[in-house]
DNA sequence: GTTCCGCATGAATCGATAG
DNA sequence: ACTATCGATTCATGCGGAA
């Protein structure tokens, strides 16, 4: 196993395999914690089936980065995410789940369907069950004025599984109640703090002893957070709380999580951080030398 | 005209034509300021074309149960709500909108498709466009835990147009920052600052007027507030801002807006009360009859 | 006139049970 | 086997009654 400092960007995991090369088997590909340079479409498909127990991505958007993947025009999105999602079906396990971070591009004035239509591909053609769809909201998205629409404060964080019965630990991921950016101020707001922002209010008092006694709740399927991430250099890094939010949902310590559109490597990176075998995919060889 | 009092929700508009009797002609119908006694399939074909500024309306969703309470079973909504929204589609106007509420359905564990097939029919068959997504994210959602999936917190507001050229006063939606907030929140995002109280409270209303006067800022699509309204008799009833943000910002004064699942009319009354015309049609007379 | 407290109630989901 | 119905679960909110 290749060991490296997992939060210096500069120290990336070395490449394991270049496609161009000559094909290698997969008992010969050491593909655990590393992240392997080459299309997600041959790699993937030199892995073991039932090997993986989470995938978690963002894969580029529908004419989004034009150099990397020749510029995926919408129209050919499905068509063209659809053999990689077979490959993501074939070697996650039964009881896995598959999270895509993805977003609609608005083409002509109008939103693309193009996401919608890869949903039911992917539960159609590909076999994946379309479990839910938990709603980032982006707290502090990119300002902007258009005339037509405003800024667009949100992303959908579609989850598929393999089977009904897949793996997720709800309890890994509550949240303390006293966290104000999760449990906004609803009704605090109006009726407490603004007569006595002191906060030495009875009422206000006795809400936040009352809180104090259950001290985590479960999160909604909408996630309040900042599109903030740790690695600025990079354009399309996730933040790092999603996938640490979905990898402590839907895996357990010594589970296997795979990007395969891997990027600047956060995912990987949040999963070697858990305890977790990282597994990353990334065609840009900028993003995977050393 | 009739005219009653708008908030008083044991008085409501005379039933001014019931399907089932003899069919009377657009020209003898006064449709303008009314609620309809009928199912809007039949209603909106009597209605003239172009002639509606703007739909806000939430149907009912999908149920499972077959032909219990009118319900309708989730794989046949999309054939029950196309000709319906044929009849929309035709007598908006080229520059009107329609802003549909609608969310999704856990069946056997998945999340139905229903309403993106929905979304599918509305743009390629009936031939609207799909401007934009908005997310109605509820502050309180029904309380529940499952193995397999989180409370579900938020709703689609889906935005359709006729043409690429449709109205839109997005100054007219404009929202307050409130600073005292901002000061002791600063995770908290101007999105979430938007969150107005419903201006049913004196109290509250008071302090809206106090805001006004500071810095406004342009709302983005992610819409954060309780699912409450004022009327708490009805079940199923719009909350007060919901119509009202969308009549503010898709339509001017004296433009008409028209619900066609009308229920307790918080549409119908909210136009009103922003000085357009209201029409609202209505198949359960229970809520038509004065 | 206010504040505090109790309580009914929601666009729900899932698994068990009954027909 | 398959479908329809029922009960347990869950909690923020608003309202009314009481202090």
């Amino acid at each position: 196993m290749t060991t490296f400092n997992l939060w210096d960007t500069k120290a990336r995991p070395a490449i394991v395999h270049d496609p161009s090369q000559e094909p290698i088997s997969p008992q010969d590909l050491p593909w655990q914690n590393q992240i392997i340079l080459g299309d997600c479409l041959t790699v993937m498909a030199q892995l073991p089936a039932n090997c993986i127990d989470l995938i978690v991505t963002s894969p580029p958007y529908a004419d989004a980065r034009k150099h990397t993947y020749g510029g995926v025009d919408p129209d050919e999105y499905v068509e063209w995410f659809r053999p990689r999602a077979e490959q993501m079906h074939r070697i996650l396990k039964p009881t896995g789940s598959f999270v895509l971070n993805i977003k609609e591009k608005a083409v002509g004035g109008e939103r693309h369907t193009y996401v919608l239509d890869l949903i039911a591909s992917l539960k159609k053609e590909v076999g994946f069950l379309w479990v839910e769809e938990y709603i980032w909201h982006k707290t502090t998205s990119m300002p902007g004025k258009w005339k037509y629409r405003f800024r667009d404060a949100w992303e959908r964080l579609l989850h598929f599984s393999k089977s009904k019965e897949f793996k997720m630990n709800q309890s890994a991921v509550m949240v303390p109640i006293m966290d104000w950016t999760e449990k906004r101020l609803t009704n605090m707001s109006r009726n407490d703090l603004s007569r006595q922002p002191s906060g030495t209010n009875p009422k206000t008092g006795r809400r936040i002893s009352a809180w104090l006694g259950r001290d985590k709740v479960y999160p909604s399927n909408v996630l309040h957070k900042p599109p903030i991430c740790h690695n600025t250099g990079h354009s399309a890094a996730f933040p790092e709380w999603l996938p640490e939010f979905f990898i402590k949902l839907f895996t357990d310590e010594g589970d296997t999580v795979l990007d395969p559109f891997s990027g600047s490597g956060t995912t990987f990176r949040t999963a070697r951080t858990l305890g977790r075998v990282g597994v990353g995919i990334e065609i840009r060889s900028e993003h995977v030398q050393r």
